[in-house]
DNA sequence: TTGTATGCGTTATCAG
DNA sequence: CTGATAACGCATACAA
């Protein structure tokens, strides 16, 4: 390991003083032009990149947003990618605080408060108001998604009750009157998205039918048994896309066609709402296996003195679901289309 | 903004000095028994978190292994959120270096080296092998998912090609004879499966058709019009789920039946495999609106000197698609199921 | 325009 | 077992 070049070096290389070299890095005004090409050069050439700890800690600025997202929800994903570009256009640096049925958004605030960071953003939180409005005395947060009735908190959100107001238009629109909706969990945005779909509902005098759901593929599929084992709905709609793509797979494995037989909605428009499959055959990576092995091996260089390289293979498995089965005759290709 | 409790409020509190508290708060071994329930009472009392970057400056160790991933990646995030938790139980926090199109791979290293990174994962890099050799001087480094051929890193990765030699084999024994590869974009990786369909579609005799292909849901549908337009296959192999969600989605926007006419096969096991839906009807969260407000908030807060709280509301937009359409005949409930 | 001195919050060494 | 004290790498008044 080559120790790291720090701006001393690069001082020396140049024969400055540290804090000119400073001045220059951080676009200082101050330094002739002279200099400043002279010190890049001399930075450029070393190699030398600033040290975001040392410089937080004598800047008492780290030029961080914490980011606290749910990973695994492409929407989330798709946001903080967003947030990645939006930020580096404003000159600061996001730091990303996965929330994790292991790590919940309390340790993700922590974590990204540890690391400094200058403001936070919460999307789709779930903690109290309260902790919030004590959280953004410390550092200014703002809550993306999820509307804040009566606190005092910056708030970026959807109209939720709006939007499913539409949806609910666009359905009776198209001739549905049975619609029926499935709620997420007990959070404000369900409530503001089932008052949404009861007052489309109450507005076209339709009888509205809520039921109880939750925000991942798998409640979609028990939501999907719920409403097969009753009366059919012509339409549904689901808390999210998640629900909604779980929803509509299940249906699919019970022989129901969407939107033949029924149609459904969600929310969110994630990538997920873009594409649709049958469930999928494939070769599972072994994940919590790829994991232990990488930490393993990463502690064994940290803390283990390794000094060589090693290679860990795993044995690969086929999971076999519904996307294969017996194929069908031989078919001759179809110009038309 | 209330200032930050630092290691010398505690000190001060307990009437110890700053030293004795820094090693109870990191339970270095000298403290006595009572000395440290005093220290961790006033900490907590206090609400002390001790300054990560501080920390890292004077012990010259972060603790953080940093991760760089493709977030919006579902097969990613899975192993991200493995390895969160996987490192905590280490004693290593981890941070993620979000990988986009706007934001490469070599970026995404600097930042977390710039973050003083003790050591890097890099998932399903594109890099130039010399160039993580290179990075490996600096810093330990373990890749994940690629062979690096005749390179001296650590790696940890599936058996790619024994993979999809199994899936082959699977279609075979399900009695398939004409099978198509639909291959990825030209990384270690996609030479591995290719390469495993290869060998056992000659292991058994049968002819190879290799289509190029890429990673993502568009590439699949890409590949599904090609395929349709040829003489079908009675199964197609794709170089991941992605690619297979995709290509899925066409194949039934084009009224084909998966499995009943084509099966399809996938790679990752990602969580997209375990669900499948047709194209949704939804609610666009406008990404970039959220994420424009979002960051303008931040930087008024931070730079700005906004003291006032704000909210904006962005109107909702229904997207169709064709998980919606008229509704069917009303039907009467189907106890059986 | 450039250099000097001091501090940021911790850790770690060394006396006591 | 505990308390001074010197780094850690950089930023920033202030002086030159």
């Amino acid at each position: 390991m080559t120790r790291r070049i720090r701006l001393e070096d690069v001082a020396a290389e140049v024969g400055l003083s540290r804090a000119s070299v400073s001045m220059v890095m951080r676009g200082a005004p101050g330094p002739s032009a002279d200099t400043v090409e002279r010190v890049l050069a001399a930075a450029d050439r070393l190699g030398y990149r600033p040290d975001r700890a040392a410089s937080a800690l004598a800047s008492r600025r780290s030029r961080m947003i914490g980011v606290v997202l749910e990973v695994r929800s492409t929407f989330h994903a798709e946001l903080a990618e967003e947030m990645l570009a939006a930020a580096d256009r404003i000159g600061y640096d996001l730091l990303l605080g996965p929330r994790t049925p292991h790590r919940d958004e309390a340790r993700a605030v922590e974590s990204l408060l540890d690391s400094r960071c200058e403001a936070l953003v919460l999307i789709g939180t779930e903690a109290p108001v309260d902790r919030l409005v004590a959280l953004d005395r410390q550092v200014p947060v703002v809550t993306v998604g999820r509307r804040m009735p009566g606190a005092e908190l910056d708030v970026v959100r959807l109209d939720d009750e709006s939007g499913v107001s539409e949806m609910v238009r666009h359905l009776i629109g198209l001739g549905h009157r049975r619609i029926t909706y499935v709620r997420g969990h007990d959070v404000v945005i369900a409530a503001d998205r089932e008052a949404g779909y009861r007052r489309a509902m109450a507005e076209a005098g339709l009888e509205p039918l809520v039921l109880a759901g939750g925000k991942d593929a798998d409640d979609g599929v028990r939501s999907a048994r719920a409403v097969l084992s009753g009366t059919w709905p012509t339409a549904v709609l689901l808390f999210n896309d998640q629900a909604a793509v779980g929803f509509i797979a299940e249906l699919q494995r019970a022989g129901v066609d969407v939107p033949g037989q029924v149609s459904v909605g969600g929310f969110d428009d994630s990538p997920l709402a873009r594409m649709g499959a049958v469930a999928l055959t494939t070769v599972r990576q072994d994940v919590p296996g790829l994991t232990r092995h990488t930490l393993d091996l990463i502690g064994e260089r940290l803390d283990g003195g390794r000094s060589t390289r090693r290679e860990v293979v795993i044995p690969p498995e086929v999971v076999v679901r519904s996307s294969t089965g017996a194929p069908a005759a031989p078919r001759e290709p179809s110009p038309g289309r």
